[in-house]
DNA sequence: TTCATTGCAAACCCTTTGCAAACCT
DNA sequence: AGGTTTGCAAAGGGTTTGCAATGAA
């Protein structure tokens, strides 16, 4: 795992703080915002973990690939760990909001197809639904 | 087109200021933000369209589904007016923002699909690439 | 008359930035 | 030493809210 957070910032330097926001980052499960995760920081790290260095952590790590910005959820950006390097996207809970990796729906041959005039080269696709936990509970409802 | 606007805002109250707001609206080609809309309305009805307004207003549309959130642009939100009410997404040129329509490219059958365990119920596609303008003057350099 | 809507200004909140001290290499 | 990174605090910018006045129904 050391191994992972030797990545996480690309060409950046390897700081205690940074080391603490990347290992933090490693342990998520789920989608987090900021705050989150400066909290979870300063849990472990006292002193450390200040907001704007969770900010530009942050920034660092997605410049690097390490995090991805997954939407936003009450007007805060929300981050995710993303594992897989391959193309994919997310799966949003309404009920919770937890986040789930999906293969990419989008008809094959899209990219690079021509609608309306427009070239397209690129696309960004959430879906949304109940996580296997909030749909138990809407069914039992 | 006064037909138009009376639904705007669904079962609230067509006064002046809505009034302009929505024929604002109507008049706007792509995509726009509160600001946007605002300066327009202002060159219309000087006194009118304090942004305040302008924000309740289009959260009224938007309620209405008169125009609809199509993304955000440097930190701002971004609406669109949405003529067809079908379902579909958007294409956003990389190049100056314009937006245009597109036909769902989504394999079908995913809604109400399972994926690792969550049922999805809807989904949102922004597709990006380049305007016609813009393609052609990329491939001028 | 009654209640939604307006406008102004202040409040909010997330995010960014300036800067001196601390730190990695 | 030299350039990054950190933390604090303040600034920035979009969006929301309180409230008295206005206007629709």
């Amino acid at each position: 795992m050391t191994d992972d957070l030797r990545s996480a910032y690309g060409p950046g330097r390897l700081t205690a703080p940074r080391t603490a926001i990347a290992r933090a980052v490693s342990g998520m499960a789920d989608a987090f915002t900021i705050d989150d995760l400066a909290a979870i920081v300063r849990r472990s790290d006292p002193g450390a973990g200040a907001t704007a260095t969770v900010y530009r952590a942050v920034a660092a790590m997605e410049a690097a690939g390490f995090v991805e910005r997954v939407g936003a959820r009450d007007g805060s950006a929300l981050y995710a760990r993303c594992a897989t390097p391959s193309h994919h996207h997310h799966i949003v809970c309404d009920g919770c909001g937890r986040i789930a990796h999906a293969d990419c729906p989008v008809v094959p041959g899209l990219d690079a197809a021509r609608t309306d005039g427009f070239v397209i080269t690129r696309h960004e696709v959430t879906l949304y639904g109940l996580c296997p936990t909030c749909a138990e509970k809407s069914s039992e409802a």
